[in-house]
DNA sequence: TGCGGCTATTG
DNA sequence: CACAATAGCCGCAG
């Protein structure tokens, strides 16, 4: 009689001869349909049989916790679809993207981008060279790495998932990387807190991961009716969508005596109408035109009609078929940093849908939301970040510009302007003057924004109070710019000046990305007790789902969590962070 | 067909 | 109308 080999039997087999550790390091692929490969320091495993691998990721995940090393936020969408969750990982893209910047992370360059090989040496893509693979031998076909240090760009192209043993080798390549990514991290002497920014910047991978796949419950009907509101019925045709289309043209054109028939979606078109009014403007952009509504009628139906052409084209029925699935549910792709300073990005208009449809985002039966944003994040970070002692004790206040408005002896709305302004790198203007009190009060917090700006000018490279890298290589775009034209002076000095505001401006908002994540990251594992999920990020604003018991333990849990995460994050404890946190049940019944 | 400009939405 | 993002349509170059 042969003993079966029951899951449990396989896990704690497994987990001996790896030697999986709560936190330690395990490299983790997942080659649907072929092999889950396991690495750590100690040994490396291809589970292809026995029982299911994903079921397995979850029984090691369970019981020992560790930190999974993973390529990217891939894996976790792939054992996603299996229904298993990891708690905790170490994202080798994640790491990449804040110690290097930028935006491309893919094996091949992250592997590069550790062992210090120049990125334009990446072998190419292309088809497999002949001449060159006459002279491996079998044993160099099987390795993940070439003499030369890269990364061999078939097994980059999905060579790695074509046996099970390939994906051992393909985990423990990456727990490589986590190997160097560390020994990288540690030695930003001047950054203390970048190891725990790795670790939260690659759990928000995780997160992405789970929102991507759950959705944002966004209720079909309310949705539609605020639609119909807005630009009518849902068209039964395409003749039915152009009559549609005539008809809100048509309401225009009935305020312009004797008729037009021009484009209303061609800014030209629409400028050279209102100069045949009267009406001379640099552009027609909305905050211009409502300061001219008294001249002419059709200005405000023009307006109403850029309101509806906007949410017909990009938030209107062909939205809703896109994005919003039969469950209720919204989904957009997600990503856990941005290319420029670090933010999380959503598609599908989880980030940008208008006010209007809040109403539409509605928790499920025996569900409320918990919503929870926080307030005044900037300067909060930027006190944080610049350990100005005079601007921390501003922090204090739960409106820090009430403080900063007695100090400097104006209302607070300048001073508002004057902090916001400092941070943008507004120099002209109105907040120009209450600058200069600014920089007498709090001289280490202007001073930290000023080396930024300075910095940035030069082209130098920034890194965040996390360790996040802000490249400044060929900043403010404009790559070359065709033919022969130089750009005048004037031109170079307001494309320097784009770079300073850009630059102080990604170290506070970068600064706070880093902390809303952590956050975010805390909630996401305190809140998986009460069956509560995260199902919206917003730069500054979390969105939770709960059952109803749990949703004043889960509201009180959000606010334990940014106390956690601030300590986490800054240690020092001098700044005050804080949050506005409700129960609710529509997310517009949020106070604004 | 691709891309810069313009416009609008959000934080 | 500063800083960031996504996203659509227009107009023009190739």
């Amino acid at each position: 009689m042969t003993p079966v080999a029951t899951p449990n039997d396989a896990v704690t087999a497994a987990a001996s001869r790896l030697g999986v550790e709560r936190g330690g390091l395990v490299g983790l692929v997942v080659a649907p349909g072929v092999a889950v490969g396991l690495a750590t320091g100690r040994e490396r495993l291809a589970i292809a049989v026995g029982c299911a691998p994903e079921e397995l990721v979850r029984e090691l995940d369970e019981r020992f916790r560790p930190r999974w090393v993973t390529w990217s936020g891939d894996t976790a969408a792939t054992l996603i679809r299996s229904g298993v969750r990891l708690a905790t990982c170490w994202d080798v893209a994640a790491v990449h993207r804040l110690l290097f910047g930028g935006w491309k992370a893919d094996p091949a360059r992250v592997w590069a981008g550790t062992h210090g090989l120049p990125i334009d040496g990446l072998p190419s893509d292309g088809p497999p060279n002949l001449f060159s693979h006459r002279d491996l031998d079998a044993g160099e076909l099987e390795a993940p790495v070439r003499h030369d240090g890269y990364l061999r760009p078939d097994w980059v192209q999905g060579g790695w998932a074509a046996t099970a043993e390939r994906t051992a080798r393909w985990a423990e390549q990456a727990l490589v990387v986590a190997s160097g990514q560390g020994a990288k991290l540690a030695a930003l002497r001047d950054r203390p807190r970048c190891g725990a920014v790795a670790r939260s910047e690659s759990t928000a991978e995780l997160l992405c991961a789970e929102l991507a796949h759950d959705g944002l419950p966004l209720d079909r009907a309310a949705a539609e009716q605020i639609l119909g509101d807005l630009i009518g019925p849902r068209p039964a045709s395409e003749a039915d969508a152009a009559a549609g289309r005539a008809r809100r043209d048509a309401a225009v054109f009935a305020h312009i005596p004797g008729g037009v028939d021009i484009d209303l979606r061609s800014p030209g078109q629409v400028k050279a109408l209102f100069g045949r009014l009267g009406i001379d403007l640099p552009d027609t952009r909305a905050w211009r035109l409502r300061a001219m509504a008294d001249e002419h009628p059709v200005i405000a139906a023009f307006l109403a009609w850029r309101k509806a052409e906007r949410v017909a084209t990009t938030y209107g029925y062909g939205w809703l078929d896109e994005h919003l699935a039969d469950d209720g549910r919204l989904r957009g792709d997600w990503t856990g940093c941005d290319g420029a300073a670090g933010r999380m990005t959503a598609s599908a208009g989880l980030h940008n849908m208008p006010a209007d449809f809040r109403t539409a985002v509605i928790a499920e039966p025996g569900h409320v939301f918990v919503r929870a944003d926080l307030g005044q994040i900037e300067p909060r970070v930027l006190a944080a970040v610049s350990a100005d002692k005079s601007f921390a004790a501003a922090s204090h206040a739960d409106d820090m510009y009430a403080p900063v408005a007695d100090e400097l002896g104006v209302d607070r709305a300048t001073a508002k302007v004057a902090v916001l302004g400092a941070m943008y790198g507004q120099t002209t203007g109105h907040g120009a003057n209450a600058m200069r009190g600014l920089r007498a009060t709090y001289p280490v917090a202007v001073a930290y924004l000023e080396a930024a700006d300075r910095s940035a000018r030069a082209g130098q490279d920034l890194r965040t109070y996390g360790g996040r890298r802000i490249p400044m290589g060929s900043p403010g775009g404009l790559p070359g710019v065709g033919g022969e034209r130089r750009p005048g002076e004037r031109e170079l000095a307001g494309r320097a000046a784009a770079r300073g505001r850009y630059g102080r401006n990604a170290m506070v908002q970068g600064a706070a990305a880093e902390l809303f994540k952590m956050w975010a990251v805390t909630v996401r594992a305190r809140a998986a007790a009460y069956d509560a999920r995260i199902v919206l990020c917003l730069h500054d604003e979390l969105l939770i789902q709960t059952p109803v018991a749990h949703g004043d333990a889960v509201a009180a849990l959000v606010g334990d969590c940014l106390g956690e995460a601030a300590r986490r994050w800054a240690p020092d404890g001098s700044v005050r962070f804080v949050a506005d946190i409700v129960t609710i049940s529509r997310w517009s019944d949020a106070k604004g």
